[in-house]
DNA sequence: CCGGGGATGTGTATCGTTCTACGTATATCG
DNA sequence: CGATATACGTAGAACGATACACATCCCCGG
């Protein structure tokens, strides 16, 4: 049972065919086929067409491995947070749609929400010499993601850090996601709007929920509601849905008459306690979402919500990452202007 | 602006630290070193404490290509067809809880349901010299599955063949499944069962819908409604919802009254077309779905579905390949049972 | 006719591990 | 006590590519 009795007499331990086979099945030096695979500088179309096809014949296929030892693994790491949040999926939509012709190969690992995990998983992207890391939400903190910038060519989505100049961010426009919020609503004729937010800012740098925040309470001020702002952090950070704080509020005799939630995830929730609880929507309450996912899309739950583009995020931030890759020094954090999409809970 | 001009006199460009520096920080010689790396036979305990040490000290890691070249590269390719369908990421985090503290990486990709573009995927994995492959519900047909098998440590979720001897097979055990969906409407006093299928089986071995039906057959059959059984195939296999097929079936006069659906997702399409066309729900209609995703769940959509436990399949599918890896030859093919998850739409 | 320089190839050291083969103590046994 | 295992280490050749330094070749102006 040992791997290896008997070394298969019919099967001729047909040897691997390598970078070497190759040169000299057409006849040129090893180098030579090296600088074809790379295309890289000083190599005539004849060679190169001699060599592609022995490659072809031969079905070679470069050893990624042996490749990362010395040049580059043409891989590209990408960290997620979860899986079950479907904005993500936006997003890795519109990175793949760059990725894949790019000639890289995107390689996706899931954090589960555990810092020391996340961490983990980058350290292991860098020993296995990708050539770039895309971090989606990530629950670190900049000081670690500017150590590993240090090591690796860095592009962040969901992280505002406008200053870092270690690596390049990609963001929806938060504040201005805020902002988008309250004017629809106001341009309904409400002005009872509170915002479901976090209980706590999300660590240092991972600002989104205070942008949005900032956002809401900007256009509050300019509708002359800034003394009916509320904003009402009842959602704990972690996995945990907040369903009991969500309820206290609808149950309150003071319940807002709008209510412009943290998340898609949470909107529905609050759709779902309305309809249980025999509160009208949007007749009595109006709820807004974000991240216009594929589950306030479905005719049932039907929620407004507004859109921050997770596929251009996505496309945007693989883009930046293989410029970064190709020597760009220069940091570029870009913001993407956010839409609303209206539905039936507003 | 070249990469490479003034070596950064600051940072004395900080010699990277390989199994060598090791090595001469503790004394001893870069095999031993090594030994104690991959445990390998033949170290004292006097000596694997220096080099824990040292690399402790050093803050070494090794170099996974280096690794791969000859070795193990400690890393597992996960192929998955879309991440839209939160079934899939129950699986992903069944597999993660296996893979996590078992010392090995897994890394995904994502097929977005391309033949093609999942070969390249697959073949890129092997490539990169990882140790085994989990292909989650691919479109590959079984022969191109058997070669890649050859080639490298194969486990299959979602794709029943258990004839297969080059490479395990993990699954629910779909045809106890539509037994289910049956038994369950019958228990509860419904005769006219239709099921809501695929236009086309799924290639050959994917027939994971073929087994559901005959399922929703033999238990149609064993309660004596074999000539009231309806399979109505009108899910094309694409992203496509198919929702027209969906709409004429709710709207023609020989509407059935209770309706098993392939999939949760298209569960709430009827559930959704349903609640438009003003059918009662489950009086008019029982709708019963599969995989209990997390939508399903949702109070608003209320869909009562067959949970074909995602997570255990992905725990099971991961013990497998790790056993694969570590030698076993020959085949598994496990299946597991589904349990009926009732709500409120049947 | 010479020499300079760009374009095209080649030779080979090198990357950081693993792994085979072998040496040298130390323990075991008749 | 000598012979023989056995445990522990070491040396150095792979592994399969990349990339640096150099060798040619060819063309052309002076």
């Amino acid at each position: 049972m040992s791997p290896k009795d008997s070394p298969a007499p019919t099967t001729p331990v047909t040897t691997r065919v390598t970078i070497r086979t190759v040169a000299q099945d057409s006849g040129v030096s090893v180098a030579a086929v090296s600088k074809v695979l790379r295309n890289a500088y000083g190599v005539s179309d004849a060679l190169r067409a001699r060599v592609t096809t022995s490659i072809e014949r031969l079905g070679y296929r470069p050893n990624v491995a042996a490749r990362g030892l010395r040049g580059q693994s043409f891989t590209l790491g990408i960290l997620l947070t979860e899986l079950t949040n479907p904005f993500l999926a936006q997003v890795v939509d519109g990175v793949a749609e760059v990725v894949d012709p790019s000639g890289y190969k995107a390689m996706m690992a899931v954090g589960r929400t555990d810092v020391s995990l996340e961490i983990r998983l980058i350290e292991s992207m860098v020993d296995a010499r990708m050539d770039g890391v895309l971090l989606i939400a990530p629950l670190l903190g900049s000081k670690v993601i500017e150590r590993f910038a240090r090591q690796i060519p860095t592009v962040v989505i969901g992280h505002h850090e406008p200053t870092a100049t270690l690596f390049d961010t990609v963001n929806g426009d938060d504040r201005r996601g805020g902002r988008l919020a309250v004017e629809a609503f106001v341009q309904h004729g409400h002005r009872d709007i509170a915002m479901l937010s976090l209980t706590q800012p999300l660590g240092e740098g991972r600002n989104v929920s205070d942008l949005r925040e900032e956002g809401y309470l900007a256009a509050m001020r300019d509708a002359g509601l800034s003394d009916r702002a509320r904003i009402l952090r009842v959602i704990p950070p972690n996995q945990d849905s907040g369903i009991g704080g969500i309820a206290a509020i609808l149950a309150a005799p003071d319940r807002p008459r709008a209510l412009f939630c943290w998340s898609d995830l949470h909107g529905v929730q609050v759709r779902n306690l309305a309809h249980r609880m025999g509160i009208a929507v949007p007749d009595e309450l109006a709820i807004l979402g974000y991240d216009n996912t594929s589950v306030a899309a479905l005719p049932l739950v039907d929620l407004s919500s507004i859109d921050q583009d997770g596929r251009g995020q996505g496309i945007a931030a693989a883009r930046a990452l293989l410029g970064r890759i190709e020597g760009r020094r220069d940091p570029t954090h870009l913001l993407l202007p956010p839409h609303l999409v209206a539905r039936g809970s507003a």
